[in-house]
DNA sequence: AGAACAGTACTCTAGTATTG
DNA sequence: CAATACTAGAGTACTGTTCT
């Protein structure tokens, strides 16, 4: 049954958890109770005493969040699980041990003299588990990936500090794919989405790819629920070859998939006017919706998009797959409807 | 109460890097 | 270049929580 010619997701991206920590309540830290906000400094308890951070420190506290704040095109922002004490390794690389505790205590004196009020119980967590022991500032996994089997070790922090990023949650029964475009870092409990080569499209098609109803067709008819298991989800969800879309028609299709995920995307996340008023305008150059047939269809878009209804531009979204993979789309429905009780 | 679920982090393994 | 050490990948054991 394998085709060798189809393209999956694992061919293009690597599917990752996020940070697995030592022990999640030392490194994530709970506003008001371990860091306190004042004006633009940031206080952090130490023996009971809130001790002030100095710029560099600042840096090295991330936003932090747990699976229960992914949603369709985005995330909850009031999920936020606290701020994740984050030192890179790679910032220290060349030097020894030693040396290595010498220099984050002089760049990082407060935070390095937080996590050693634990540092026994951290260090025993590691020597049971065979880990190096010295290595208790670091998250266990998740700050760096291997990509391919012969290429080096690829820094995420810039990835989860500052790129475009879609992730899903570690157990699930649907196609649920959030996304981010700034600072967002997770726990294990999240999978992220880190890009293997460029694919031949943009990242707001795949977005919309994966919440789409095809997916979710995937999903069920192969019960790809994400339990515990990456692999199932990479090997089993295919990606379109777009070269195949060559008609303008197609074309035409694709633009106005991504113009109208990129308002899925604000209208779940940052909420900003001027941005939608961007997309509006550019609905009225689309190609596909100047053809006489699909006409109608622009003033009930932008009608949804000024309700904030993004249901019906989700069933747009959805239809717009069947057509570019010329399927019919009541096939489908009725499908899913007799055999997977949807 | 017991089952099912979700979150956490433990641990085995495969592959890479280092060393002698 | 073989032996050994190390590290990231992957799956799941364990635990606390929620559902029935």
């Amino acid at each position: 049954m394998k085709n060798n010619n189809l393209n999956l997701l694992g061919d293009y991206f690597s599917i990752r958890n996020g940070l697995i920590l030592i022990k999640d309540e030392i490194f994530i830290l709970k506003e008001d109770n371990q860091i306190i906000f004042d004006g633009d400094d940031i206080l952090i308890k130490i023996d009971d005493k809130f001790t002030k951070l100095n710029p560099l420190e600042k840096k090295r506290l991330k936003k932090v969040y747990k699976s229960r704040a992914v949603k369709p095109y985005g995330y909850l922002l009031e999920e936020q699980e606290g701020y994740l004490l984050f030192f890179n390794k790679s910032e220290f690389e060349q030097s020894d041990i030693g040396e290595r505790d010498i220099k984050i205590s002089k760049l990082y004196p407060n935070l390095s003299k937080y996590l050693k009020q634990f540092e026994q119980e951290l260090k025993e967590t590691l020597e049971n588990a065979n880990e190096n022991c010295y290595d208790f500032y670091f998250p266990r996994r998740g700050s760096h990936i291997r990509q391919d089997r012969d290429k080096g070790l690829v820094n995420l922090e810039p990835l989860y500090d500052n790129s475009p990023k879609i992730f899903f949650k570690f157990i699930s029964k649907e196609n649920i794919f959030g996304y981010a475009l700034d600072q967002y870092y997770a726990t294990s409990d999240t999978y992220f989405l880190w890009s293997k080569k460029p694919t031949e499209f943009p990242l707001l098609f795949l977005l919309a790819y994966l919440n789409s109803s095809i997916v979710s067709f995937i999903f069920k008819s192969k019960s790809l629920a994400v339990k515990r298991s990456k692999t199932k989800i990479e090997n089993g969800i295919p990606l379109p070859a777009f070269s195949k879309f060559k008609t303008k028609e197609k074309h035409s299709i694709i633009e106005l998939i991504q113009l109208l995920t990129e308002w899925l995307v604000y209208s779940v996340n940052t909420f900003k006017e001027s941005d939608v008023y961007l997309i509006i305008s550019q609905l009225e150059s689309s190609y596909y919706l100047q053809t006489a047939e699909n006409l109608t269809y622009k003033d009930r878009i932008i009608k949804a998009m000024n309700d904030n209804d993004a249901k019906y531009i989700q069933e747009f979204i959805n239809n717009l797959f069947y057509q570019l993979f010329d399927l019919d789309e009541n096939r489908i429905d009725y499908l899913t409807k007799e055999y997977y009780n949807v």
